[in-house]
DNA sequence: CGAGTGCTTGAGCTACGTCAACCATAGTGG
DNA sequence: CCACTATGGTTGACGTAGCTCAAGCACTCG
């Protein structure tokens, strides 16, 4: 099962972003307190101290949004690209007949807002699913510090190029995937996501609704729902309300 | 219908791209020669002719491939992107059971390869529908030259972001629509792909089989073809093979 | 001319959607 | 503290879009 197995960020660092506790359990202990821009941005980047204080400099402000409020609209003027720092975020697109799907959900230390460089306006919106902060990063001086330092331009590249492989597994999965896949798929990917973060792998509270799931898999919610239940009949993990415990990822993997 | 309804580069351009006669039907007449390179990476943006001149000098060759063969394999070693010259070309992503799924169609003008950029690998592979010709451009060279111009870093991203929007409309498609719906979004992208390059919009030869327009559109090939039956029966659609004339593009977009 | 490949169409099956009832939890106001 | 409502989640019964399997046709190409 490795659809949409890919961080959105190719932040790998085995350090983590956030300073709170996600799920309150089982969270390995973090010894480090660490300034969010600095990993988020340049973490998988060896740059000089100058160089380094070049790239904090540009995170322009640290923004909060209320759990429910759109960090940006779709067909709102692009101007920054965002680092969600804490909370988490649903991104969504609008049919021209109402039906909103969503396309992706952030946690810390993933970007949001690439799709917004093509046109200068963002094509999704995006909705915090808690409250939440994100690093803003304006993307004119980004590019600038892109030409004048080149790891800092690979990297750019390489998260872009990563949203590029995120959507391809996404697509895999929502052309040849059976509904329990994808609730498998979706589970493992949100699991190695947290687990390449700092927080529990096989532990976590999903902040998204089962509409919300449904929504993203390409499934209703009730589907989303008894795949749920199916799967914990199997005892491939424990699921109860939005607290997931993941038992037997090998077997998830393997439906 | 707004699905899958942007083309892989922002290569807005009015004038074509290629030489060649796609559908030999009803055809603008193309009034000027114009060099590939000049047009797929370059034309959106405005250069001097000195740096123009350091763009042309960036493609290092053009290869041809021939009907059924590889430009490149999923898990290749990525050092280059391309642009079709002509012909035609799928992109195909390997499942672990070994199904393969069709995850894009690429037409003159369009880039093939950003996947490769995260880890150094492709993840897709690109086999040619017809004996095509590609533009070789190599990436660190490429990248040297976006570090250098603006313009050209700018359309690089703009080329990237468009890819990160196809995709977002494609996972919107596969999440939402009906067969028929698929079907007669994937005309109509195809038609305005077509169309924004200078060929017909109306009329066209589809390059692909049906089992691999069902498999990009998540469905069968049988369904795909039953809905070429169905689009035809109302009028909307003209189809015989892979010969396909579009009557009424409102229609398809209403379904 | 025969073989291979792709396309179409039919018949039956099934995974998933739809509709609906019911339960759990959390926030709100008296 | 307890209704009271709103929101989200679960489960069941039933309908259907699209899948599977299968047969036959239409090309292209050696």
């Amino acid at each position: 099962m490795f659809a949409a197995d890919a961080p959105t960020t190719s932040s790998s660092a085995s350090s983590p972003i956030g300073r709170r506790f996600h799920t309150g359990i089982s969270m390995r202990s973090l010894s480090h307190y660490t300034q969010c821009e600095v990993h988020a941005l340049c973490n998988p980047v060896d740059l000089s101290a100058e160089e380094l204080a070049r790239v904090d400099s540009l995170v322009s402000e640290v923004r909060t949004v209320q759990r429910g409020a759109s960090l940006f609209r779709a067909n709102d003027s692009f101007s920054n690209l965002y680092i969600v720092r804490s909370g988490s975020f649903k991104t969504v697109v609008m049919h021209r007949d109402g039906r909103e799907q969503v396309t992706g959900f952030q946690i810390p230390g993933e970007m949001l807002g690439l799709d917004g460089i093509v046109h200068g306006r963002h094509l999704c919106g995006a909705m915090a699913l808690e409250r939440s902060t994100v690093c803003v990063v304006p993307f004119e001086p980004l590019e600038d510090l892109c030409r004048a330092i080149k790891p800092m331009q690979r990297h750019l590249h390489k998260v872009m190029s990563q949203e590029i492989v995120r959507e391809s597994n996404m697509i895999m999965l929502l052309g040849t995937m059976r509904a329990d896949q994808r609730v498998a798929a979706f589970l493992l990917n949100l699991a190695g996501r947290y687990g390449s973060r700092g927080y529990s792998d096989t532990e976590f509270v999903m902040r998204m609704t089962r509409g919300e799931i449904g929504s993203y898999l390409g499934i209703t919610l009730e589907t989303a729902s008894r795949m749920f239940s199916k799967l914990q009949h199997e005892r491939l993990v424990h699921a109860r309300g939005k607290q997931v415990r993941i038992l037997d990822s090998d077997g998830l993997a393997r439906l």
